[in-house]
Parts: C-alpha cells; sequence; structure tokens
DNA sequence: CCAAGATAGTTGAGCCCTCAACTATCGCGG
DNA sequence: CCGCGATAGTTGAGGGCTCAACTATCTTGG
C-alpha cells in the first residue's frame, strides 16, 4: 500500500478514535472483572444464556447462537462444552437437519442468569448507561449499529 | 443483590447497549483480521509501536506502556518477550532505577510500524472512521472518554 | 439419482492471556 | 538508618481462543 495515497486521520478523528479503543478496552475489563468477581457466569456465558433465554422454547441451534454473539463456531463448541459440563446447558439433536445441534438452556442454566443478572445490569450502568446522558447512548447506539453493519459486510 | 431494586434498562437503553456489544466485537475482530492478513505486526503489537514511537528516544519504561495500553503487566511481559525475540524492541535497564526496565524500539520496529500504518489507518477509516458522520464521531470520542474514566475509577 | 460443493459442527495443537506467587528495589516513618 | 510496605517486573502453570483439518450431512445441477 503507498503510504502517500493513504488519508490519514485528522486530530479530532485521531482523538476520537483513540478515546474509543482505551474506553472499550477498559470498559470490558471492568465488566468481566464484575462477572468473575461474584457472578456465577463469565461475561461470554451471560451473553450466550440470554440469548438463549429470548429463544423459543430456550433453545438454539450452535450456527444461530455463533451469529447472534459473533463467535466463530469453534470458540462456541468450546464455550458451550465447558457450560455443559456445568449443566448449564445441554445438546440435543435438530429435528429435521441431522447436521445441526440445539443448544438447550437448563433449569440450573436459567437460575445461572437469574442470579447473574442484577449483577451485570447494575455494572453495564455504573460503568456506560448511567455514565452517558440519553443523547450521548443513543447516538453510541445508532453509531455502533453502523459499524457493526460495517464490519459484517467486510468478512 | 436484591432482585426487586435494581434498575433495569428501559428498551432504548437496552438496544445502544447491545448495538454497542455487537457493533465493539465485529469491530475488533475485523481490525485483527486485517493486520493478520498481510500487515507485519497484531493489532495489539501496532499500538505498542505507536505508543513507543511517540515517546521520547522511541523509549517507555514497563509500567508506563502496561498504563498507556491499559494491559496487565504480565500481559505486557509476554507481549515484550515475543517483540523483542523478532527484533522489534529491545529491553534496558532504566537509569536511577534499578527495578525498571525500558522498552526500547528498534529500527526493525520503526519498519514494522511504518509498513503497518497504511493498512491500519484504511481499515481504522473503513470500518469507523468512514462510517460515522463528524458529529457521531466525536460523540462516540466524548462518550467512551467518560467511560474509560468510570471504568478507571473502578479499579 | 448421484457427484460435487456447501453447510454444521467438532477436534486438538499451539498460542496468548490470566492469575498468583516470586524476586528485587525503592522510599518513608520512626 | 533501618525495617517494612509499596512498586517494578518476571515467571510458569493453567485455561481459553484460533486455526486448519476433519466427519457428517444436506443440496443442487446435470
Amino acid at each position: 500500500m503507498d503510504h502517500d495515497a493513504v488519508r490519514w486521520l485528522d486530530e479530532d478523528q485521531q482523538w476520537a478514535w483513540r478515546r474509543f479503543l482505551e474506553g472499550t478496552s477498559r470498559f470490558f475489563e471492568a465488566l468481566g472483572d464484575a462477572h468473575d468477581e461474584g457472578l456465577p457466569v463469565t461475561l461470554g456465558e451471560y451473553h450466550l444464556l440470554v440469548q438463549l433465554s429470548e429463544a423459543p422454547e430456550r433453545a438454539l441451534r450452535m450456527s444461530a447462537l455463533a451469529d447472534f454473539l459473533a463467535l466463530s463456531r469453534s470458540r462456541l463448541t468450546h464455550t458451550v462444552d465447558r457450560m455443559e459440563k456445568r449443566g448449564l446447558v445441554t445438546r440435543e439433536p435438530v429435528p429435521g437437519d441431522r447436521r445441526g445441534v440445539r443448544c438447550v438452556m437448563t433449569d440450573a442454566g436459567y437460575d445461572a442468569l437469574v442470579a447473574a443478572a442484577p449483577g451485570h445490569v447494575t455494572a453495564v450502568r455504573r460503568l456506560l448507561v448511567d455514565v452517558l446522558d440519553a443523547d450521548e447512548m443513543t447516538t453510541l447506539g445508532r453509531a455502533m449499529s453502523k459499524v457493526a453493519h460495517a464490519a459484517k459486510g467486510a468478512e
């Protein structure tokens, strides 16, 4: 790539980009810590359980879960392995497609979700929602929605 | 934590929070991919080299680097180990504090930074900067700056 | 109806990160 | 000026993630 042809970032862009980098890094570290200190599931496991809790019959096939959570299939397989061992989810065949696997939330998984939710939401408020005013939160949502779309198109 | 006392997120907050989650996840995955496919250093190594390039004598002590990059000391030690083996940085004693270690960028490190910069900036534009309008970018920067501060206070 | 490519998911090796324990040095209160 | 808590950085074991290879099943064009 030609160095002279690159459109470098101007000062404002550079500033915003670096705040984004630092902010996301520190935010996810702190949120992860909140889960590790006192909640029964990690942040990633929590998001997985949330997706299942909102699905019909509290079950989704692996590929759908991977897509919703933006995880690689391999990573999801490993994560579900661990959660299955702890009794939070089970695996079942998908009716009508013998390649497929349905991941189903158990009652213990639901209990873990319910137990983790207050601490999780409290941390998300403390670290993000309550730190921003409503306009900033809305703009953040809209902006990141665009970003997600751009990144998805680039896959 | 009492379930009934929790201030849950309203619908708009929930929406924005989920867009933020998905957006950051997909963004960093795509940016990491851009580095893995064709650039001589990973995203993390790139950020480390950027910090060094802006420091006097292209050197910083480990603790300062860890702080700027929001990395644990241990992680930084391991990362610098690997980069040192590849000749991108070297370690030197800090004059006046025999506990300290200065991490110094080599010429090869500088070359790697220069080689990676165009691809990096192009990807950041494609995935973030050019996707947002100027107002959104500014708000994003200000918002994440607040978030970084909140997370830092919580350490 | 079948061959070839696409899709679903798993596997295991290797790499990177985390965590706790450790060494070494600094600096301050008494 | 000494003892002790704080600070700087490293180490290695353990665990999670990535990547490529693999099996199994589905689907589609001819």
